[in-house]
Order: structure tokens, then C-alpha cells, then sequence
DNA sequence: CTGTTAGCGCATTCAC
DNA sequence: GTGAATGCGCTAACAG
């Protein structure tokens, strides 16, 4: 015997397993004495309604998925944070679940999500037409993207304005004294495309000299490409300004830049983005653009839920406002 | 129609749904020419079988969930990548949960799993024998309890050894110079018992005059808190060490401790208990004991996934060895 | 108020 | 090779 049953909560109580179902779910229907009886058969056992056969039998399932990059990325863990917070408030239950950065994971997990069934879904996308919202879009269950834009007029969005947080970056880096410019666009991916070209648009390129350098995700990265970097860029003789448009990769190239003897931020100063919660706290605490990621999760999370339990269709597209945060990483000296 | 099904697939195709189910899981079984036909349909559609319907038919569940107190704290993020890593390669789903602390959200997260039939299940709980691991037990779904030992002869658990760990980390504290101990249990957690238990015991308590300060969880907690120690403890003038049991309440202090202008670890030594990821890139590197994190939770999913796979009762109770990570919150001066 | 019946979508015997 | 029948555990009419 695997797990018990309506069926054997209904013989030991010697009712019918509908008056079982009714305690259960609208106990006002059942006289209190066998309601009282009932239930305290399904507490000896501990009897737990299969959530499978529920929603089979057409209840609404009250989970909802989320799907994210990497766990280790703090970015992310603020935002399941955000979402968390509004998703347990209005009585439903959240699952994450990691990509690792693969695309095909992605998919896989958001298949996994659709198979089970998931009331809704929230999707930090590889790429806002990746396949794995093109499943999305024709499973019938309600989803909304974060951190990803979208012209696309039936798909809900939150995400930061990236553009405007660029421009503020490079507004606060103009106002700083180096003798170079280091851009760090970290990937391709849209969020980023959109603050350095925000950045890029906003600064004197000519004047400047920025110099482009590319590719890295993780913590991990940062740390690695630091060295290389340190020798191309000539950076412990060079007062350079470094923009690196994640901050969970600038920490990396903090945390090598000082193992290596290079002082933050006297001989390099650096600037990232994001805002996540180690910014803070980190070896030299952070100047970046916070994209209130928090909030960003619970405006979709509320968005989502409206959306499920509304049965509305109706599209939002939000864009969280960006904030410039000016912290020791970049002061003046 | 909400969800295209079987039967639609079938019908589209001009077989049965057994033909249709054949072709999805025994493919071999049917003539070559039906199968590109139907698998056609089936991508044409998008078609995703209902995990719902395939569970309650009776095919084993593929997805095994994480309870997890809390999201921003690091510790639980290592844990879910190691977990991850495991889960991933043997083809199955991670689906993590939080409880922020509060033990009846750990019951109903459990709840929640148990009723959706969860293959198996992965929990660090509050306390050994809270009611999440009464209900476990009897839900005759295999677990494994992680950061948490039990004398339950049933029950599978990984956990480190944190009495020797907080024994490697008195012999480390005696070779310090100082004129005051403070130690902050930071909570009442059977892990956080063990290590200061661990540490008491191999420390001369009377010589050193421990000074016991309890209760945060956080790294908020520990930024709070830190603004009182300093005054109670008269931390700027006297030389102290600190034994936070928890790195990430420890970089709250330490943090905190900066900003008022006290320097570390000359005139207060840090040390924590954890290694998370970022005690290496906060902002003074934090001493700290290494639970090898990732380690235990891979550990913890081989167990589970063995005892899923085999259907073996077999039950394993894993330490894990501490060791002790010097790093500049405590360097002599 | 309570029991009976009929699906929900699928896998799994069995026949053919 | 393939189709028809049965049941998984539960909810939702429908009768009593």
C-alpha cells in the first residue's frame, strides 16, 4: 500500500468518499458529526488528497514555477525572494528551478512545469523568443517573463529599464577622473545589450576610449578574466574606470584585482550592475544601478496571480525604474 | 479546451490512444510509419502529456523537492547547486521551497510536496523532530534530512560535524591574543548547539571569560545586533574575538562593526561558521569552518535518488568533516 | 445531508 | 502492431 486513500478514509469512516471529499473542501455541507468523524480518520492517518488526482479531477492547481539562470547568482535569489513573498501571501506555493545557463535545461524545465500542470508560470528567458516561451505561449498557462523585454503584444513582462540605468551609470562615470575606460558587457544577453548601449549613447566614446571586452556570467568569470585583463590594460599603471555590466561578475574582478595588489578604487575604480544584496558587503562595496529586483518579483508575482485567478488576459508590460547607487568602489579620491 | 490531450492526438492521427501513448513511451513497439505520423502530430500540437494523469496512472514521479529555510542566505543556495548538480544528471526535477523560518510553513511546504506525490524529498528542518518529519514519515515518501542529525534509527540524513568543527575552531581561537571572547550562538538549531558545544568544550571557559550573546538568524539580525555588542562589550577599547556561529549573521556584524569606524580584526577578530560563497568576498574575508556545502548536498541526493531508484530502505547517516578556513578576519596582527 | 455515477488523461493489461 | 477495456484518486453533478 502505497499511499491511503479517499477510499480508506471513507470505509473506516463508513461514509461514501464523497462525504470524505466534502470535508475536505466545503465541511459546511456535512453535519458535524460525521464531520467530526471524518476528520478525525483522515488525522489518524494523516490522509493527504493526491494534488495529481485533484487536478485531474479539474481543481485548479495552486502552484506556480519559476524558472531562473543559476542559484548562485544572487540576482535571482532576490527576485524568488520578491516573488515568494506574494505568492505564499495569496495561498499558493512556488517552485524554483535552474537552467544552469543552458538553454535546453531552460526548456526542459519549463516543459517540466507544463507537464505537472503548474498553474502559472514566471521565466527569466535566455532570450525573449527562445523556444522554451514559445512552448510557453502555446500550453495555455498563464506565464510572465522577467528581466526580459518583449514587442510581443500577448506576453506580460517585468523588467528593468536597462537603457535609463546605463545612462545613469555613465552620467555618475563622467563625473570621474581615468585615464581609461573599461567596458565589461559580460553577454549578449538583451538586459545587458539595452545598459550598455544606454551607457554607450550617453558617453563621449571618442573622448573616452572605451574599450570593449567580453563574455563572462559568472563570479567565477570575473575572477579569471581579472589577470588577463589586468596585463592587456596595463591597469596597475593606468587609473582606469572599469563598467561591468553584472555585479556578481565585478565582484569577481574586485575580489582578483586586490589579491593581485591593485588598489579599488585609487588605481581601478569599478562599476557594476544590479544591485544584488552581497553589492553591499562585498570587499569593496559596490557602485552600481539596483533595479529594485526585489519589487521587480513581486509585480510579476502579483501581475501572474491576477492573471490565474482573474482569468483576465490582459497584458502588462512593466519596467522598474533604475537607481544609482554610489558606493566606495568608485569614490572619488 | 485548456490542454490538448491523448485523445486528441490520437484522433488527429487516426489511431488509438494506447497507440499514442506506445509511441511516447516504448516507441519500438510500433511500425515505424504510424510513429512518424503521430510524432508529427504530437510536435505539431506541442503536445505534453499530463504528469497529472501519468502519475495517478501509476508511472513513478520524476521530481524530487528541497525545503530550504530561507533564500538570500548563501548557505542554502550551495546546497541547492551540489543537489542540483545530482538530481540533474539522473534526469530527474529539483523543485526547491522556502520557509522563512516559520516551522508551519515548513509543514506546509512538505505538505505540499507530499500531495503532489513527490518521487522523493530533500529537507533541512528546523529541528529534528518537528512535525515536517513526523508527517514525512508517515508519508511513505523516501527523504533525506540535510544539516540535521537524528538517532531515529529510520531516518537517512547528511549533516557535518559541527561539534569538531566548533573544536577546530577553539584550538584556532586559543593561538589568538585578545582580551575578551564574545561567542553568538545565533540560534537554538541542533548545528548551531553541536559547534558551540564543540567550542566550549575545548576552550578554557574561566580563563577566557566567554561572553554569551544570542539569537539572530540573519544578516540583518547580525547587523543589529552589532551596534549593541560594540557598546555592551565595549568593543572599541577592548580587543576582542568574536565566534559567530553563522557566517552569514557574521558578515552583518562585521559589516556593521566597519561602518562604526571599528577596525577588523585588529581591534575585533571575526570569526565564523559555514564558508559560504561569499565569506571569501565580503568585506574583510571572513575565518570561518568549511561544511563543504555543495558536498552534502550531493551527498544527500545520491542517498535519496539510490533509495528511489532501488527501492532500498536502506538507511545512511553521513558527517561530513569541518575544516577550518583562516582567512584575514582574524589574521594576526 | 449523503450516496451513486460519471468522467478527468493516461498507462496497462488483454484481445485481435 | 494495434485497439478496447479497466482503473489510478478525486470532484462534481445528480439523485435520494
Amino acid at each position: 500500500m502505497k499511499h491511503i486513500t479517499i477510499d480508506d478514509i471513507a470505509k473506516e469512516s463508513g461514509v461514501s468518499k464523497s462525504t470524505v471529499s466534502r470535508v475536505i473542501s466545503r465541511p459546511n455541507l456535512v453535519k458535524e458529526e460525521t464531520r467530526e468523524l471524518v476528520l478525525s480518520i483522515i488525522d489518524k492517518y494523516s490522509y493527504i488528497p493526491s494534488a495529481l488526482a485533484q487536478g485531474l479531477a479539474g481543481l485548479p492547481m495552486k502552484n506556480i514555477g519559476f524558472v531562473v539562470d543559476e542559484f548562485p547568482n544572487n540576482f535571482y535569489i532576490d527576485l524568488a525572494d520578491g516573488i515568494d513573498s506574494v505568492i505564499t501571501a495569496r495561498k499558493y506555493t512556488l517552485q524554483v528551478m535552474s537552467s544552469l545557463w543552458h538553454p535546453d535545461r531552460e526548456l526542459q524545465n519549463i516543459r517540466s512545469m507544463i507537464k505537472s500542470r503548474t498553474a502559472g508560470i514566471l521565466l527569466s528567458p535566455s532570450s525573449p523568443d527562445c523556444e522554451a516561451v514559445e512552448l510557453l505561449k502555446q500550453s495555455n498557462i498563464p506565464f510572465v517573463l522577467l528581466n526580459c523585454r518583449t514587442e510581443d503584444p500577448e506576453i506580460s513582462y517585468v523588467s528593468c529599464d536597462n537603457y535609463e540605468g546605463g545612462r545613469l551609470m555613465a552620467e555618475y562615470v563622467k563625473t570621474l577622473d581615468f585615464q581609461q575606460l573599461v567596458i565589461l558587457p559580460v553577454s549578449d544577453h538583451q538586459t545587458v545589450v539595452d545598459r550598455i548601449e544606454g551607457f554607450e549613447d550617453h558617453i563621449d566614446m571618442k573622448a573616452l576610449r572605451p574599450i570593449l571586452y567580453s563574455n563572462a556570467k559568472t563570479y567565477q568569470d570575473g575572477y579569471h578574466i581579472a589577470q588577463s585583463m589586468a596585463e592587456t590594460y596595463s591597469l596597475k599603471t593606468k587609473k582606469t574606470c572599469m563598467f561591468v555590466a553584472n555585479d556578481y561578475v565585478a565582484i569577481g574582478v574586485i575580489v582578483k584585482l586586490l589579491e593581485m595588489g591593485i588598489t579599488i578604487p585609487d588605481q581601478v575604480a569599478v562599476a557594476g550592475f544590479d544591485d544584488i544584496r552581497i553589492s553591499a558587503m562585498c570587499r569593496v562595496p559596490l557602485t552600481t544601478v539596483s533595479q529594485s529586483v526585489y519589487d521587480m518579483g513581486r509585480i510579476a508575482a502579483e501581475i501572474l496571480l491576477d492573471n490565474i485567478t482573474q482569468n483576465k488576459t490582459e497584458v502588462v508590460k512593466h519596467l522598474t525604474e533604475p537607481r544609482l547607487m554610489v558606493r566606495e568602489s568608485t569614490k572619488k579620491t
